[in-house]
RNA sequence: GUGGGCGUAGCUCAGUUGGUAGAGCCCCGGAUUGUGAUUCCGGUUGUCGUGGGUUCGAGUCCCAUCGUCCACCCCA
């Protein structure tokens, strides 16, 4: 035997059981933005290099260390996207739509990152990235955490708790940063390693820190939320407004640091107790520079990104049912004549029934062996054939979840199997 | 990139102080040449992750390596 190729480390197979959960995130998530107004867009999956460089920052981790970059014939430096806003407003850009525009845009797919894989964490992961442009009000803010809140409900997920902050603007947060800065060098002995190195390249990680010795530093440590410019602080305090009158909960907290530099006032996060250190579903902000910072016309945005696989694992944690996807009907065959005939019986049902789900048994045996896998596939009802069947050209629909056999005629099989397997009549 | 746990049948796992590999599930066949979910009988499946080393002998001990999981880090 030759010797497996082995799947690429922290990138997933999707099988069929788990493909199920997925299509039902993604199908309640496209209806949920759809709903409000939200429309698809489909974007490459590899783009230049330097647009995420210039984009989400030349220092950040996720550019430093994470991106799948690579020389392509032409010698051009291309990149996995990494993440999907960047592209978005590239997109936007190359198409004219951020000209004066407002835009709600979103689009789904597979994201890449080098990172060392664990739970919630893969090389290649998949996102719903949501973004919103040319509304500069808190409003559209509070739009995008309505439509997540949203989405949660509809998914059936309880476990979600919102977090927001404010990173002010990139002037008050360069003033909050230098306070910072010296606050921490002043405490510089009591700083653990990590903090030290995040001193000098991002000192708002600092107060992200986990380090429970820590803890009495960042306590001391002066607030963002008292360094906001005006503006900013009025735009906070208009959001929580609409998230207090709609009745969404949240927490506001001042720790809650973005890892990608574009971020300005508005930031947010949902996070979960239930799947370990990766514990952000979803998450996003404002980035008002970032249009403008990528060769367009001030723009303001606002945007999050949803992580497939965290929901799912979430759904599953939460034991939320997955859609079902057996099929309706189980088509079970036996004898020479009705093996043959099952063919067209099965084309005239598909016909007559748009979106039936009917599968045949195409693996051969008896009766009991055949109606022993119909069972076992979920399907609700085996319609049965033998020869006996077509010569007096009908068939004998069996309920697989209790219920009596009944003979049917050809003719009636469409109506009647419709009626037995709970399908939804076709529109006239 | 750092640390720890784990790699045995398609799946879940057992395998004692080292003595050349097992169970359950699944699958297939039969009891049941026209009726399943229960039961009974029978059957298949392994480079014990990989490569070295120690040993008369390694699934078991040692080293390396790869994979995987969890945590750090980072983030969706």
């Amino acid at each position: 035997m030759a010797k497996f190729i082995e799947p690429v480390r922290g990138m997933n197979d999707i099988l069929p059981d788990a493909a199920a959960r997925w299509r039902q995130v993604e199908d309640t998530a496209r209806a949920v933005l759809e709903s409000y107004g939200y429309r698809e867009i489909r974007i490459p999956v590899v783009e230049k290099t330097e647009l995420f460089k210039r984009s989400i920052g030349d220092a950040t981790d996720i550019v430093e260390k994470e991106m799948y970059t690579f020389l392509d014939r032409s010698e051009e430096s291309l990149t996995l996207r990494p993440e999907a806003t960047a592209g978005m407003v590239r997109a936007g850009l190359s198409n004219g739509l951020l000209y004066n525009q407002v835009q709600r845009l979103w689009c789904a797919g597979p994201m890449f990152r080098h990172e060392r894989p664990q739970k919630g964490r893969y090389r290649q992961f998949h996102q719903i990235d949501v973004e919103a442009f040319g509304l500069a009000g808190p409003d559209i803010d509070a739009e995008i955490i309505l439509m997540s809140a949203r989405l949660w409900q509809r998914l059936g997920l309880k476990d979600v708790q919102l977090q927001i902050n404010s990173l002010g603007t990139p002037a008050s947060r360069a003033l909050y940063r230098e306070k910072l800065v010296a606050y921490l060098e002043q405490h510089r002995e009591r700083l653990d390693e990590d903090s030290k190195r995040r001193l000098g390249l991002n000192p708002l990680r600092v107060l992200d820190s986990k380090e429970h010795s820590m803890r009495e530093v960042i306590a001391g440590a002066p607030s963002l939320l008292d360094h906001l410019d005006e503006e900013s602080r009025r735009h906070l305090e208009g959001l929580k407004r609409i998230l207090d009158d709609v009745g969404i909960k949240y927490t506001v907290n001042p720790r809650l640091v973005r890892g990608l530099d574009y971020y300005t006032r508005t930031v947010f996060e949902w996070t979960t107790t239930r799947l370990g250190a990766q514990d952000a579903v979803c998450s996003g902000g404002r980035y008002d520079g970032l249009v403008e910072h990528l060769g367009g016309k001030p723009t303001p945005g606002i945007g999050f990104a949803m992580g497939v696989e965290r929901l799912v694992a979430l759904m599953e944690e939460e034991g939320v049912a997955p859609a079902p996807d057996a099929p309706d009907v189980y088509l079970v065959r036996v004898g020479e004549a009705a093996e043959r005939a099952a063919f067209r019986l099965a084309e005239q049902l598909r016909d007559a029934i748009p979106g039936i789900r009917l599968q045949m048994d195409c693996s051969g045996g008896g009766f009991g062996n055949q109606l022993k896998r119909a069972d076992k596939s979920g399907a609700k009802l085996a319609l049965v054939l033998g020869d006996d069947e077509v010569s007096s050209k009908s068939a004998a629909l069996k309920p697989l979840r209790g219920g009596e056999q009944e003979k049917v005629t050809w003719e009636a099989l469409p109506v009647r199997v419709t009626e037995l397997a709970g399908l939804k009549k076709s529109a006239p």
